[in-house]
DNA sequence: TCATCCGAGGAACATATGTTCCAGTGCATG
DNA sequence: CATGCACTGGAACATATGTTCCTCGGATGA
């Protein structure tokens, strides 16, 4: 199993035939070898094909949800933070991104929560590409909504790709927003916000009935600085202003409030009123360096559950 | 991947390690040994866990339902019998049971299906008890109900084996026919049903949302006779008395008509009338064998939905 | 206390799996 | 028409997996 396509490309493969090759190996248990015989192919292809469906999704693996790994340190969060609930997985292996088993357990948890004509706002990210391939496939129903403006460049973790991936899975449709993610200007901003296509989503937001958010930490490892989402300067400059990261658009500062800053005056999404209205807020991030970002987002009302690794759970109930 | 044992025993894992263990092999792709030496265990171990956690359902593989391997038999079926909805799955090798595969879709479909607070009828035989390993686990809100008596002797094609493990798949309650399955005389038998336990349990039948319904054939490959359900004499008795098999206590004919019979009598379980008030019936059942069984439920209006195998599938479309 | 039984660990092995390297083939392009 | 390019098949190999057989230690019961 391979680990750093976080999102798997578009390499497509005729479903029938997938869904045949796959059935024979993980439903009847035969051999990759048997396969390939009884259907004519050579063990080669029954393998990538395989390897193929398990890598997008086509299959995908789900352990009990009804036990956790980790359920000590699952009480105790929820209880310190008076959380609705909470999962946390295993830190994962060094070599291994935190983001994808995060965002594994977080497809999981929104294919069991989400009723089937729900609508659901998301943000973006590794954390939520990840779930997007663990999302439990389905037909028709759903609607997404992406919370916040999108990058130019496409990738894994833009807001556009996310959000398709998203309505991919669910067979929903999709509503995006229409702008960047920051605008060049606060006057551009607010023209943007104001402008029909835009100002039609975010008003969507009071229809949402459960979002997915992730956390965007400002340490060193910050993945939006890696992908250059966030200048290096705008990275500074936030720091020094005290921010530890964002959610959703929302810049907080350690104990969670909102920090003035001109790059708050940009951005195009969602705002914390419009937020925290929504029935329920799944805030879905791990690892240690998202400690402080998470336990802001908490307290910002941002969580109202929490699905996070092992490693972020101790720094939130250590650093006290 | 064994294949015998359709209900695995109640060989008890740990969820909480077992949880862990296939977290680290399942979600990060280490290998059993790499779990085993991050957990000091023995890989014989973890190997041991995993193998469980696939054989009880604690961990589930699932394949994309919204393809299927036999899309072309699917449309002919649905359309050739007017049915809402129609999956067949590939005809398993040679050595495999098609109750086990039947039942995974059956379990799968049924996972899907089911609302958080639906209640569901079930009734006996081993493609049921695939179909309880193969649900997906949930907490609470469902109820299930066995809508047939049940054997004296345990066992993996046992109603209240079946109807037990439902619930414990959906962490449901769970309601029981307590009388068996023919009761000694038509005295008798009218006696329990009027019963107070009896009769309760068959009222809830309208409440019921969905039921899950098998197929019993009589054919030489019969398991009812395998297992005993039935004794050879009695089988032989409904042959000859024009019986394909009974669906739920039916005991029908090749066009589907209920027959005139002293084992009929003596069957306590829901009616026809019963059966055809809830809103959706879902038949499950494959293997050449079972095609007239099949075919009878579906034209005595006892299938809205069928779940078969290519091997059934070809027989109710060929055999007119 | 001792014999016995059961379950877990260890070693070893036969398969199954995933990957790499290379060659051929068909398709698109210049 | 020639040239690559991308993909598939084949062979070979290094690992990973599942299983068997044996041993050990601890619990059970006479």
């Amino acid at each position: 199993m391979d680990v750093m396509p976080i999102a798997a490309g578009a390499d497509e493969l005729d479903p029938e035939i997938a869904a045949r090759v796959c059935w024979h190996y993980f439903k009847e248990g035969q051999t990759q070898e048997e396969v390939a015989q009884r259907l004519g192919f050579t063990r080669k292809r029954v393998n990538r094909i395989i390897s193929q469906a398990l890598a997008t999704g086509f299959v995908q693996i789900t352990i009990d949800s009804r036990y956790g790994a980790c359920a000590e340190l699952e009480a105790q969060l929820k209880a310190r933070f008076g959380l609705r609930l909470v999962k946390v997985v295993p830190a994962p292996a060094p070599d291994i991104d935190v983001r994808t088993v995060v965002g594994a357990a977080a497809g999981q948890y929104i294919s069991e929560a989400l009723g089937p004509s729900d609508t659901i706002g998301i943000t973006w990210g590794g954390t939520i590409g990840a779930a997007a391939q663990n999302l439990r496939r389905r037909t028709g129903g759903n609607t997404v909504v992406s919370l916040i403006g999108g990058l130019a460049t496409s990738g894994p973790i833009n807001p556009y790709d996310n959000a398709a991936a998203f309505a991919r899975a669910l067979g929903a449709t999709c509503r995006y927003v229409t702008a960047p993610m920051f605008a060049d200007s606060p006057q551009l901003r607010d023209a943007l916000i104001r402008s029909t296509p835009v100002r039609e989503i975010l008003d969507q937001v009071r229809f949402i009935d459960r979002a997915l958010l992730s956390a965007i930490d400002l340490t060193s490892h910050s993945k939006a600085l890696v992908y250059g989402a966030i200048s290096a300067d705008t990275w500074r400059s936030l720091r020094n202003a005290g921010v530890v990261g964002d959610i959703a658009g929302q810049y907080l500062d350690a104990k969670g409030r909102p920090v003035s800053h001109p790059i708050v005056e940009r951005v195009i999404a969602a705002d914390l009123e419009q937020l925290r209205s929504i029935g329920e807020l799944v805030l879905a991030a791990g690892g240690a360096h998202k400690a402080p970002i998470i336990r802001a987002g908490i307290l910002a009302g941002l969580a109202h559950v929490l699905i996070t690794d092992e490693a972020a759970a101790q720094m939130l109930l250590e650093a006290d």
